[in-house]
RNA sequence: GCCGGGAUGGCGGAAUUGGCAGACGCGUUGGGCUUAGAACCCAAUGGAGCUUAAAUAACUCCGUGGGAGUUCGAUUCUCCCUUCCGGCACCA
């Protein structure tokens, strides 16, 4: 009988003692590195979900060992995060206890389902010696220029006291709420940390060249980054009624220059910082009113209001280079400080929102572009606006089409002139990687008042040497050749006080995350209350002491886990963050599985990559070659998987009821990994069938040995390698289980031409999938441990063909019968042909007809075409 | 609004990429085994029609969201439409 809750513990226990799946450090097998998202370990366990990823590239992991691959298929634990810590406020538990019982718990889940990690590369990113290389890339990337603190608006939650993560401000009756106590949130402005993701954006979008990603994975990525080919245009400014220029111009960011004629206003968003310099005393106060107005609110609430604009005059004028117009500056939130430059050129007729702010505001409507439909008259209604068509009412423009001949001449036209340039802009962000939390790895700098003061002194070259000094804001920024500083010194401001930023020396890392500080939230980060974080705290680039404070924000953990597939090459070394022998050898990872990730980790990992090859650490700047997303596994009901629903499958109680072998195959047969499916557990029930039968068979085979395998039976076990090894290559698991099931299904009506030879080579089909079955049967037919060890059965494809094959006769594409050819004919359409003519049906019905045509498929299809 | 991906039996899905639509599994129905049930085994299972006393078998037509097209032949390719899912979005 096959009792899988006996041998499944058995063979998991032998597999650890002889250590088969340790990926070999020596040896010239050709690597191959398999790897799944690791998970962040949580008080809810693993559900069936998390499982379906791990057993495809659990699968995948023993299908490429049994081709002679040396597999690197390891395993770790994204632990740094908000869940255990806000656990940890709620229960006073510290978070490093939680995460360690959670990792238990998540291990000995993984182990019970029999997948076949390396653990001796088992890794944890709230571990010192994992973090202080995150801290070491921080550095890298500070050297680098491409990192930098600045005043950013953050989530905040004036009852809780404290920053909010965007995946904790939900949305309840229309207002953003703090998902714990419902509490309205709110924007602030702190100084934050930024990771210049932007610097990177063409490389990120040309990368994808030489990769294997799913198109809408990639998609995503492109629409993210979101690159935008355009003109910048100048604008000459009037304040007030003065006929004379000022000093100071507005710049636009448009992709639509070719509309520049049909421009009848300006408007710059309220945070534009020509503000202060083009407001005429009359309207300052309706302006100042404005601009507090929408402070209040968030991005989010200026983004909801679509239709209603609001904006305010400023009494100042820009002239149209293009006309020589002059036309009214507003302020209006509907401008984004945040994209382009702050700035548009208000087109009414062909852009909709500025049709809404012209109509509110009564600003005149100017039509430049002939619709299609023929339509050249006022601009009245909304769906009026177009972008496409034919210039009309814009001088050298008219007659061209907008959108290609007109958008070109116009780039040409302002460039010559210098009214403008082309110009690229991004949606892409910088990253945004501070955290006022506690349970995350501290940023290592450290804020130093003297340095900040000999800068201030100008005590390197006093600014004389024309080395650039740039400022924005509360930093400012030094770059000096004649003083040796080595990098760019960065100036902020804490509590009135200048300091500079000093990084620390890669020697003194990690920078510990201290275990007796209280993370109830005040407001400020709470490694700001550590004592033992600010003890002794050195400025490592002058030695003071005095005033010296430590940077108490700690890292996102989207920065752990950007990384995290390097350590895997070398978790233990503690002088690298791998070496490079040891990321020649395993890198890059050639088939990466989980979350469909695409605008966050899925990008930083390729940004630190890409970093890591400028600065020449490893030689590849693609991470992942090959990456593949799961669909979500809904419960059967057809609902996502939700306590609330009660349609949770929880792994245990399926591997305690059916086996772990049965879950493993029936994940892997529900269908393809990437679609959205419902759980079955009648499913489960017949992958349990289709295991029960092979128990039998093998038995039966092994007391009847001296069973010769038939030709039928031979044909069929070499066409099933053939399909599976083909199905295994695609990642096609459920249709490499259905062809097993297939042959299974003939194996039972004839037993007896099914002999142990093919048995043997069935069983190492069956172990990516029952690892713990196949295991056992191979012992019960006196075989050599380790079936795990097997070599991938090769097929012969003389062999795969039966003595015979059966060719469909199509009469003007209709099915009307079959015939067998000797599989040595297949090739001979004339002796197909002659085979198929022959036969008595087709005779009756070509009878007195005229064949016009025949087709022939090799193998498959004959079809005869009459007039 | 933009981008991406879908739509195939009662259900999950398959179709070697232009060649027998519905593999495989679930479910359902009938039968066997059994005192009975569970388990197991066998068989049937897209729809309509025709034939027949009835059943079996055979045969015919329709059928992959809808409509056109290309082709000897379309679930597969092209165009238009409907609809669902996912992502992004006052992005100038």
């Amino acid at each position: 009988m096959y009792r899988p809750d006996e041998i499944e513990p058995k063979w998991q226990k032998r597999w650890k003692e002889e250590g088969v799946y340790k990926t070999e450090e020596k040896g010239d097998k050709q690597k191959f590195y398999c790897l799944d998202m690791f998970p962040y370990p949580s008080g809810a366990g693993l559900h069936v979900g998390h499982l379906e990823g791990y057993t495809a590239t659990d699968v995948y992991s023993r299908y490429k060992r049994a081709q002679g691959f040396n597999v690197l298929h390891p395993m770790g634990w994204d632990a740094f995060g908000l869940p255990a810590e806000n656990f940890a406020i709620k229960k006073g538990i510290h978070p490093s206890e939680t995460t360690q019982k959670a990792i238990d718990w998540y291990k000995s889940q993984l182990n019970m389902v029999g997948l076949s990690y390396d653990w001796s590369r088992e890794i944890n990113t709230s571990d010192p010696n994992y973090y202080k290389w995150t801290q070491w890339l921080f550095l890298l990337l500070f050297k680098h220029g491409l990192a930098y603190k600045k005043e950013a608006p953050v989530n905040w939650c004036p009852s809780c006291q404290t920053v909010l993560a965007n995946e904790q401000v939900v949305k309840k009756d229309d207002k953003n709420v703090c998902e714990r106590c419902d509490a309205e949130v709110i924007q602030k402005n702190l100084d934050q940390w930024f990771l210049k993701i932007t610097d990177y954006a063409d490389r990120l979008l040309s990368g994808f060249e030489d990769i294997d990603w799913p198109a809408s994975t990639r998609e995503g990525q492109k629409n993210w980054i979101g690159r935008q080919e355009g003109a910048k245009i100048k604008w000459k400014i009037f304040i007030g009624d003065s006929d004379k220029p000022a000093q100071s111009e507005v710049e636009t960011f448009t992709k639509y220059p070719e509309t520049i004629f049909g421009t009848t206003f300006l408007a710059i968003a309220p945070e534009h910082t020509l503000i202060g310099n083009i407001v005429v005393t009359g309207e300052q106060n309706s302006v100042n009113n404005y601009i507090k107005v929408s402070a209040k609110k968030t991005n989010f609430q200026r983004g909801d209001l679509l239709k209603d604009k609001t904006g305010v005059f400023t009494g100042s004028f820009a002239l149209n280079p293009a006309n020589g117009k002059k036309i009214p500056i507003w302020v209006a939130d509907y401008v984004l400080p945040t994209y382009g430059t702050g700035a548009v050129f208000g087109v009414p007729a062909h852009d909709k929102r500025d049709f809404n702010f012209a109509k509110k505001y009564n600003i005149e409507i100017v039509r430049v572009i002939k619709s299609t439909n023929g339509d050249e008259g006022p601009v009245e209604t909304e769906d009026q606006v177009i972008e496409e068509g034919q210039m009309i009412n814009s001088d050298f423009l008219n007659g061209l089409d907008a959108q290609t001949d007109a958008k070109e001449k116009v780039k040409e036209y302002l460039e010559e002139k210098g009214f403008g340039d082309r110009e690229v802009f991004y949606n892409l962000r910088d990253w945004l990687i501070s955290r006022q939390r506690y349970w995350g790895a501290p940023i290592p700098v450290v804020y130093c008042p003297h340095c900040a003061h000999f800068e201030e002194a100008g005590e390197c070259c006093g600014g004389d040497c024309g080395c650039k000094h740039e400022e924005s804001g509360s930093e400012t920024s030094h770059s000096c050749q004649c003083c040796n500083c080595e990098t760019a010194t960065q100036i902020t401001t804490i509590d009135g006080v200048k300091y500079a930023i000093v990084p620390l020396s890669e020697e003194s890392l990690p920078v510990e995350l201290p275990k007796d500080v209280d993370f109830k939230p005040t407001g400020e980060s709470p490694l700001a209350r550590s004592k033992d974080f600010q003890k002794d705290v050195t400025c490592p680039k002058c030695g003071a002491r005095e005033a010296v404070r430590r940077e108490v924000d700690t890292l996102d953990t989207f920065v752990d886990s950007s990384w995290y597939f390097l350590r895997f090459c070398d978790p233990n070394n503690a002088l690298e963050f791998a070496s490079s022998e040891s990321l020649k050898k395993f890198c890059p990872v050639d088939l990466y599985v989980g979350g469909d990730h695409v605008t966050t980790h899925l990008i930083f990992a390729r940004f630190f990559t890409k970093v890591l090859y400028d600065c020449g650490f490893i030689d590849f700047d693609e991470p992942f070659t090959k990456f593949r997303f799961l669909g979500l596994i809904l419960g059967e009901d057809n609902r996502k998987m939700s306590k609330r629903w009660g349609n949770v499958i929880n792994p245990e109680d399926v591997v305690s009821g059916l086996g772990a072998d049965s879950l493993r195959s029936f994940e892997m047969f529900m269908g393809p990994l990437d679609v959205t499916k419902p759980w079955s557990t009648s499913g489960v029930e017949g992958v349990r069938r289709f295991y029960n039968r092979i128990w039998e068979l093998t038995h039966f085979a092994s007391q009847n040995n001296s069973v010769t395998s038939s030709r039928e039976a031979t044909a069929l076990m070499h066409r099933l390698i053939k399909k599976i090894t083909f199905d295994m290559d695609e990642l096609k698991f459920n249709t490499a289980i259905a062809s097993m099931m297939e042959f299974v299904n003939f194996w039972q009506k004839n037993k007896e031409v099914v002999g142990v030879d093919l048995v043997k080579r069935f069983l190492v089909l069956v172990a990516p999938f029952g690892p713990h079955i196949a295991e056992e049967l191979w012992e019960v037919l006196g075989l050599k441990f380790s079936v795990t060890k097997e070599s991938w059965p090769k097929f012969d494809e003389a062999l795969v063909y039966d003595e015979e094959v059966e060719i469909v006769i199509q009469i003007n594409g209709k099915v009307r019968g079959r015939v067998m050819v000797p599989s040595d004919e297949i090739k001979d359409k004339a002796k197909v042909e002659s085979k198929v003519l022959a036969a008595e049906k087709v005779r009756e019905l070509i009878k007195g007809v005229e064949i016009k045509a025949t087709f022939y498929s090799e193998g498959r299809v004959f079809n005869i075409v009459s007039a």
